[in-house]
DNA sequence: CAATATTTGTTCGTATGTATG
DNA sequence: GCATACATACGAACAAATATT
């Protein structure tokens, strides 16, 4: 039709809601999960066409920001947990700063004597004991990872019970006299997941799953950790510190 | 039938196999893609009942040694290829490096306008033009990654000549007066391959990926790159130094 | 393309030695 | 001694995927 008759607009609005939307979402105000307002309470608050709602939806929605249900609403997909890691991996600390709530559920903890495999990540003799844990960790009450950890009991007599004292790796180790360990390596790569996994992470079987297999040695660079962990790929975005 | 007093053996006959088998993969008489000899080969060579040989094989393959193909025999594993990521991420020094042959192929190259989430990674105005390349990372001639890169061409100039004039990014990005350039920020998280990713990686459907999600920046901090990269999950393990 | 041979995968059955209670 | 369970080892036949002619 004619040509422009208000101000030239250079972001379409559209995109300006979607913005206003996005920053919603970033800032809390609509959590994982909650329903935004109708298209209709929408496209009156911003006095706009029902369309032009639902276009900057339709933006959103393709970022995978949120999901509609037709004859339901529109909602706040949940948001994949952002998991730094780096040198330093603290999972309480890390999701506790990122606003989420932790847990950690240790689901079985032997000592038994440690494989090849094992030693050598552990720097300790084959046969050695070690205090092996599998455990589940989840933000929120959502299953977000499962892994297996291997403590090297010879080094770090008593480790055992105080894993099953404690909550936390930190915790643990401190009991037994470890006052600090950094992360001295750490191999990722991408497999599937198999039954027992996907039962504990509430996921199907053949669901992508994220492997990170790590050492954590003290200050002195003594191993004092090898474990596996296992992110649920949609639920985990690993994030790497430049 | 049975003649014979067998003698006390104190490891099962499988067991020697699968060592035997182990050590001539170690010494590299069968290399890495090598097809084993046939089940019933073996069986004759070691005088045992085909069984035998199969669980010596089932055994290496647990341990990730093997694979096998039915109707087509049983090879040695390709070994996944070690992939170091941090600020510095360069393709082919990395390979280099750890004297495997790398490559790069250029499957797609276009200009075209940046959306929302590119123009925000890239820190330009939405709209911008980007130069967006698909292509194919390559290890010793097998495919290990399917990576799509976005350059802002409004903030470098011939950047898409430059890109497929030259072999790498690294030399690309110098054509255009970028003398180097750190990773600012890595995302991380699994995902399975569609059917495009999964031709052009030569893997199934379905297969485990890696998606790596980066932004790479000059000296003074602009993003000159924003890249996705989805590894072959058996093919890579990316490694993070401590 | 079709027919054939090769090779691994699966499922029966048989037999022996060892550890356990 | 006996019953049971388990791991090991051999034999035969067939199914299914692949390679070759």
């Amino acid at each position: 039709m004619a040509g422009d008759k208000p101000k030239k607009r250079r972001t379409p609005i559209w995109q300006a809601i979607a913005t206003s939307l996005r920053g919603d979402i970033a800032e809390g105000r609509y959590q994982s999960g909650d329903r935004l307002p109708t298209e209709a309470e929408l496209s009156g608050r911003f006095d706009v066409n029902r369309h032009t709602v639902r276009h900057a939806l339709s933006a959103l929605s393709d970022e995978g920001l949120v999901r509609t249900r037709r004859g339901s609403g529109t909602f706040v997909a949940a948001t994949p947990t952002d998991y730094p890691i780096g040198q330093r991996v603290r999972f309480h600390e890390n999701l506790l700063a990122a606003g989420r709530h932790p847990e950690k559920r240790l689901l079985q903890t032997v000592t038994r004597s440690a494989t090849p495999r094992e030693a050598r990540a552990l720097a300790i003799a084959t046969g050695d004991h070690i205090c092996a844990c599998l455990g589940l960790s989840l933000a929120d009450g959502r299953p977000i990872a499962f892994f297996e950890s291997m403590f090297p009991e010879t080094r770090l007599p008593g480790i055992g019970q105080a894993l099953q004292q404690t909550l936390g790796v930190t915790q643990a180790l401190d009991l037994v006299g470890v006052a600090d360990y950094t992360r001295v390596s750490t191999r990722l790569t991408a497999v599937l997941a198999d039954a027992t996994q996907a039962l504990h992470l509430q996921i199907s079987e053949g669901d992508p799953l994220l492997r990170s297999t790590g050492v954590n040695a003290d200050s002195q660079g003594n191993p004092v950790e090898y474990g596996r962990t296992w992110f649920a790929g949609d639920r985990v975005t690993l994030t790497l510190d430049g």
